[in-house]
DNA sequence: ACAAAAGTGTTGCTGTTACACCCATGG
DNA sequence: CCATGGGTGTAACAGCAACACTTTTGT
């Protein structure tokens, strides 16, 4: 009957837009093995909570950040996971709309990276983030979906939205298309606001009109 | 350090395209606890295997059935899934086109069922299922992937096509304009050969375009 | 001949693509 | 006044929805 018993791990793929880039939240890690090298957030699983809470409990630890959307992902039960004994992983993915640029005066132990831009990492977390972002990415241009909808608080522009998506989508798209679309649709609502920042034109602040998108695609 | 060792089981979900609808293959229990409910195929984990080869060697047991795809999906982590000790069950979803008129002359612990029309189920499977089945339709009608291909073989009428699509769509669609979307964009290759069954004109029997298919939406 | 099931044609609408062009701000 | 970036206009085209109509089989 023992050889029946597994352990399990949660852990937390935190992903935010930041100057128009997708971005996971890492960790150094201080300790042996792999010490020194990045890592996601992650806590082994007791056997009197459930992977959801424990997956709550992994982001209510990060001080400043708010989940928008927490969802459950995959399951990597490799063998060779861990070098010292086996644990089964569980990933979760969560969402913040947060803007960064406050966090990311933290301690240099902890950090937001470019998807496509990642340090060294260690155990299996670099196969695991590349899996579950192109899953994320998929989501994110397949439909207005929590997942897309998920990055942008109110008050974005239209050119900031467009910029995330291309990155995303990993092509350029012709902007003066783009604006129409969620204008002439009415995707989007015009906040009244301006940004006013930098040279040109203020873009228009929008907010999503959740009620047109329903039942659409991108 | 014993409170980190969990039980695990892997659960998998067999879907069929049979008369137009979508079925599930159920067992019946033969033991206690539930004894004479239906509950899916599933088998527990032990430390040395990982989730992948333990749903495929839950689908090796079931003679006559050629998987087409099999994949992870999702993680039940509930303390009372299971009457007796906490168990936490991991779903996988496989997809078989074969026909199963002659599967069906099976023992009777052994069926079919529409996914609409579920018998008494034991555990959570009766929960497991709904959320499942949930997704896997909405894979079904989203675009031409792995899902929506791999309950058709080679050798189906638009017809029949249409029955699976309107049933897992849960609305009817207008049949000419369904035959048209496939032939004009040349989704279906033409194999050569007629139905002749029942009355009626003879459906022209197609198989898939992969091809033609990649990156479009349905 | 008639019912039943499969296949074709036409029209208008919606949304996308590929462009040229105009407007508002900072230096 | 000009570079920079945001916003508007238009025409061609593809795909979808809503129809009427024709073809091929079994009885």
């Amino acid at each position: 009957m023992e050889n029946y018993y597994n352990i399990l791990e949660t852990i937390v793929l935190i992903y935010a837009a930041d100057e128009g880039k997708l971005k996971i939240y890492l960790k150094k890690k201080q300790d042996e093995p792999y010490k020194g090298y990045w890592i996601l957030p992650c806590a082994p699983l007791d056997n009197q909570t459930t992977l959801e809470e424990n997956a709550h409990k992994i982001c209510e630890n990060m001080t400043n950040l708010n989940e928008t959307v927490m969802f459950q992902n995959k399951i990597f039960s490799n063998l060779d996971r861990n070098p010292n004994n086996r644990i089964i992983g569980v990933s979760f993915v969560a969402i913040t709309d947060k803007d960064l640029t406050d966090m990311k005066k933290e301690d240099n132990d902890k950090a937001w990276f470019d998807v496509e831009e990642l340090p060294k990492l260690g155990f299996d977390h670099a196969e695991i983030i590349e899996k579950v972002s192109k899953e994320v990415k998929k989501q994110i241009v397949s439909n207005y979906n929590d997942m897309f909808l998920s990055f942008f608080p109110s008050d974005f522009t239209l050119p900031e939205l467009q910029n995330f998506y291309e990155n995303v989508l990993g092509k350029p798209i012709d902007r003066r298309n783009f604006h129409k679309k969620f204008v002439n649709q009415e995707l989007v609502i015009d906040t009244g606001f301006k940004t006013s920042k930098g040279s040109g034109r203020p873009g228009t602040l929008y907010r999503f009109n959740i009620d047109k998108m329903k039942g659409k695609r991108i």
